[in-house]
DNA sequence: GTACGCGTGTACTATGTAGTACACAGTATA
DNA sequence: TATACTGTGTACTACATAGTACACGCGTAC
């Protein structure tokens, strides 16, 4: 499960790196302030996710949604959360409402509070 | 603010101690699983808040919303947790675009999912 | 006056988190 | 054939998390 954060990492890496050289895993390393041998393991799922601020970074780098970069490393963003603990039972009442419907309501749901008067 | 949680914590279980003397401190850890010197601490702030597991079983204990009482804690529950990162660009957009709206329109937003055809 | 339950102080611990530092061998470059 | 850059292996670390174990002194009830 946070292999798939490793794998994931490393494929978007090297995808960018066929178009641009700048995207070895080193130069990236160096870019995010991490030390190569540590993004190396990271990768390769052989250590656990790094911190969120660090998964930021990485997402920033490569183009990539911090969100999903985020939920594969096991993780919430931190301001979710704090939005959740201001009105716990607000929102844990909404979000286990939501769990189990289908994307397409859930999507419906964003729009009508984006587009609505609320 | 985690300071918070023992202030509340130990005036919850003042509270139904005036009604019923099985809610001494001692008690209550026993019940829970926990040292009595742990939960000492932790209604008067000395260490951090308990894991989610143990907050559930005071929660339970104590009779309270434990999304309440983990949020209190600075912690988001971990069931919501998996259901945000099963579908984090979904559920991210919405928590964002619901961040700053009143208590009113969310639990309105609540009701509807509950009550209407989704 | 002692046994009991009370809350608390001190000391310690295991596990997890989030990395760093440095050396190394292979590959490409000049 | 030096040089430079690549990814990786090994060893180590500081700090946080989530507690336990045990002893202590205080008040109360019998």
């Amino acid at each position: 499960m946070s292999q798939d954060f490793g794998t994931y990492l490393r494929s978007r890496r090297e995808s960018r790196r066929e178009r641009d050289t700048a995207f070895s895993l080193r130069q990236v390393a160096d870019r995010v302030g991490i030390q190569p041998s540590y993004l190396s393991k990271v990768e390769r799922g052989d250590v656990a996710p790094p911190s969120e601020e660090t998964i930021r970074k990485l997402a920033e780098e490569l183009d990539e949604d911090a969100d999903v970069l985020l939920a594969l490393a096991g993780k919430v963003s931190s301001d979710l959360k704090s939005t959740i603990i201001k009105r716990p039972h607000l929102f844990s009442q909404l979000i286990r409402e939501l769990a189990d419907l289908p994307d397409g309501a859930v999507l419906r749901l964003v729009r009508e509070v984006r587009d609505g008067e609320w």
